[in-house]
DNA sequence: AACATTACCAACCGCCAGTTG
DNA sequence: CCAACTGGCGGTTGGTAATGT
């Protein structure tokens, strides 16, 4: 029994949206609230699918969308966000409130992709470590994880030793990484996404540009430090495996675009992998702790060198 | 001016995950 | 538990404007 489609195909108008369209989709929004699309059509006497109308609301309605001149400080947002979540445009959007995820995969794709790929042209992939298709970035790309893996046990091993016993048995019932529903909200990517605003913070807050064009990263602040013995200890454990030294010599050898971050999401689309536990152990203290600025900030800025 | 090519972007399509009965 | 439904997402397409010949 094959799934019924949304909507009747016959009779339902497609193509560009008119203005009294519009105004009508807005005008019930605003009395219903964006809910229920498959009672829109109906409702409104609107000749389209429920996901046309979602749609449009979404990409072209909806208060608070900036439209075309994406700005320089947007262009890097992008690239880096692609860089670290890749064709996420959904997640990449959530850090523009401004513009849909219509908006910045177009911008992407028409765009940004020349772009980058006109700047390879120019200058080594090895130096930049771009994503791309190229073996040798899957190959930089293995190496990079099998490090990580190997140096996120060892971390792992040290912290256990730095932590108090209850924040250690915390950590031990800590879900692996891809159980998104082990994640406080709504999913796995949830997570992920607040870790990484955290770390777009202190990237923006070391560099030069200012986000002027979003309070929500013109509130960029001082970000306090905790400075507990805990985090501390955590802190000199880590460095001591792993290293900030050691990870931004892999990582500019390597893949500077492979961030931890990056890295760490690539293990949710493989749950075989022993490491989710240890990768959510890590990307807690990294992100949570607030002692990751340094850290991403090195990787960030050499994202960065392109520009 | 006419045609061809390229660039852009709004909208569509199909898949997937979460929800519901 | 399971099938159907719904909303959301990313990839892709098609129409139009801009640019080149």
């Amino acid at each position: 029994m094959g799934r019924q489609p949304c909507c009747d195909k016959v009779g339902v108008k497609k193509g560009p949206w008119t203005p009294e369209e519009d105004l009508i989709l807005v005008s019930y929004i605003q009395q219903h609230g964006p809910r229920n699309w498959r009672a829109v059509p109906t409702k409104t006497g609107l000749l389209r699918c429920s996901k046309s109308c979602r749609l449009r609301w979404a990409n072209y309605l909806r208060p608070g969308i900036r439209r075309g001149n994406f700005t320089e400080n947007e262009e890097k947002m992008i690239i880096h966000l692609q860089a670290l979540l890749g064709n996420r445009w959904a997640a990449i959007a959530s850090y523009l409130p401004e513009r849909t995820d219509n908006d910045i995969k177009n911008y992407w794709n028409t765009h940004l992709k020349k772009k980058l790929k006109k700047l390879q042209g120019n200058e080594s992939s090895s130096r930049y470590g771009f994503p791309s298709s190229s073996s040798s970035y899957q190959i930089c790309r293995g190496q990079w994880e099998r490090k990580l893996q190997t140096d996120i046990h060892m971390a792992k091993k040290d912290l256990s030793d730095a932590l108090s016993p209850e924040k250690s048995s915390d950590l031990v019932e800590m879900k692996p990484f891809n159980d998104h529903t082990s994640y406080p909200k709504p999913s796995g990517y949830a997570s992920s996404t607040e870790n990484i605003a955290k770390l777009l913070k202190g990237w923006m807050r070391n560099n030069p540009w200012k986000m002027a064009d979003s309070a929500d990263y013109s509130e960029e602040g001082t970000v306090p430090m905790k400075e507990d013995k805990n985090s501390k200890e955590m802190a000199e454990a880590f460095q001591s495996h792993l290293g900030f030294e050691s990870l931004d010599s892999s990582l500019s050898d390597i893949s500077p675009s492979m961030s931890p971050e990056a890295s760490l999401s690539q293990y949710e689309s493989k749950p075989h992998l022993n490491a989710q536990s240890q990768l959510s152990l890590l990307e807690k203290w990294l992100f949570d702790e607030g002692k990751d600025y340094q850290l991403c900030d090195i990787t960030l800025d050499q994202n960065l060198h392109f520009f």
